[in-house]
DNA sequence: CTAACGTTTGTCCAATCGGTCAAAATTTGC
DNA sequence: GCAAATTTTGACCGATTGGACAAACGTTAG
């Protein structure tokens, strides 16, 4: 059993351990780590806390786990966005992904909503390495798209922020969203009316002078 | 003594609560309530635990008076929209404020974020009351604009979400966004080029469609 | 000066925290 | 079916948590 947190061996341990990151990401997307305890993890989970740390050594191994995990699906969609397509359908159709993960996958959001706002103290290598490479690479894509002519001329980079900015509110701001808007429009319609809104502001926003 | 919290009675009790409430401010705001401990907020104050427990009943009542003033300020851009104002200069007006806000209060946004994130628990019948009228009244004023065909028409509360979202990014993901940016360019110069590429998005973006 | 009031502190408490450990229960390989 | 390996649990640990409290200390009005 020397090595349960490493290489899952059992088909228990497997399953055990999926089940343990999902209550874990359920708890912690709500609480931040500071405010989530590896009790509340053990229940949401359906276990006792000793047998939590059987599969996990501790309450950070946990979260370093889901951290890893979450990034790479997290930049899925911005590694998608594709040179050679056609600029104005390659920004729509990442806007639009963006904003299904924001519907689909709202805690990972906030999750990750939480860990930046604490200062992202468990993830700030990843975000000067791998994303930081991601973003140059893709920032030199737009920069080809406006020397090109294809999309007005503007900052790249603040250009990406707002998209990540104005998607991912709708998970990490979701309960203001809700109050604002009232129960009226449910959550299909909330989505279905910020893409449309979002699609409307870009399109223009970055159709190139001229 | 029996009403110490309610209303301060001497300079002293005036002066230690502000004390109390700043210290809060820097420690909730990167911990969040329940990451953070009263011991925390005493040190950060420089009183001991017991001594500011006298200033305050309780670590809940210094959260919410923290929250409670920071509403006040936080909404007072939107307050501010003027429905006599022109559209565009009013709409760059907010966007520049807002993004001042980030600036100069980030504590305040993320303090504000920490607690929506988390559900907004102490704060949800301010978000239904208060913070719905105001944005409700402020969508008449855009929508009267749209109407007399000032600026595109488009969902009016989408547009003021996305106003929130991007200028409170920066303040909110700071640590991000300068791990992505680099440490070539600094704040100042950051929310220099934040402001001039939210400018260009917006006034191109709700140019009304000819 | 001094009595009354406001302020500060040291000490203490029950509850909860993350985590350990040995023993019990269960599953697995043969 | 049985022994070995894996999984689960109850009891427990020291550290930390939010908060209580009385005693000590300062301040101030008469």
């Amino acid at each position: 059993m020397e090595s349960a947190a490493r290489r899952p061996r059992t088909r228990i341990q497997q399953e055990k351990r999926e089940l343990i990151l999902e209550a874990a990401l359920e708890v912690f997307s709500v609480n931040g780590f500071r405010g989530s305890t590896v009790d509340q993890i053990a229940e949401a989970a359906g276990m006792s806390k000793p047998n939590l740390l059987y599969y996990f050594r501790s309450k950070e191994d946990i979260h370093v786990t889901l951290m890893q995990r979450l990034l790479d699906t997290w930049l899925a969609p911005l590694r998608e966005l594709d040179d050679v397509g056609d600029p104005m359908t390659e920004l729509r159709s990442y806007i639009r992904r963006k904003l299904e993960m924001a519907r689909d996958f709202p805690r990972e959001s906030r999750l990750f909503a939480n860990e930046i706002l604490q200062g992202a103290p468990r993830v700030m290598p990843m975000l000067e390495g791998e994303l930081k490479v991601l973003v140059d690479e893709k920032v030199g894509v737009i920069k080809g798209w406006m020397r090109a002519g294809k999309i007005a001329r503007t900052d790249p980079y603040h250009l990406i922020f707002s998209i990540w900015a104005t998607t991912q509110h709708y998970a990490d701001f979701d309960v203001q969203v809700r109050a604002v808007l009232g129960p009226d429009r449910g959550a299909d319609g909330r989505f279905e009316d910020a893409a449309r809104f979002l699609e409307q502001l870009y399109l223009n926003g970055l159709k190139p002078a001229r």
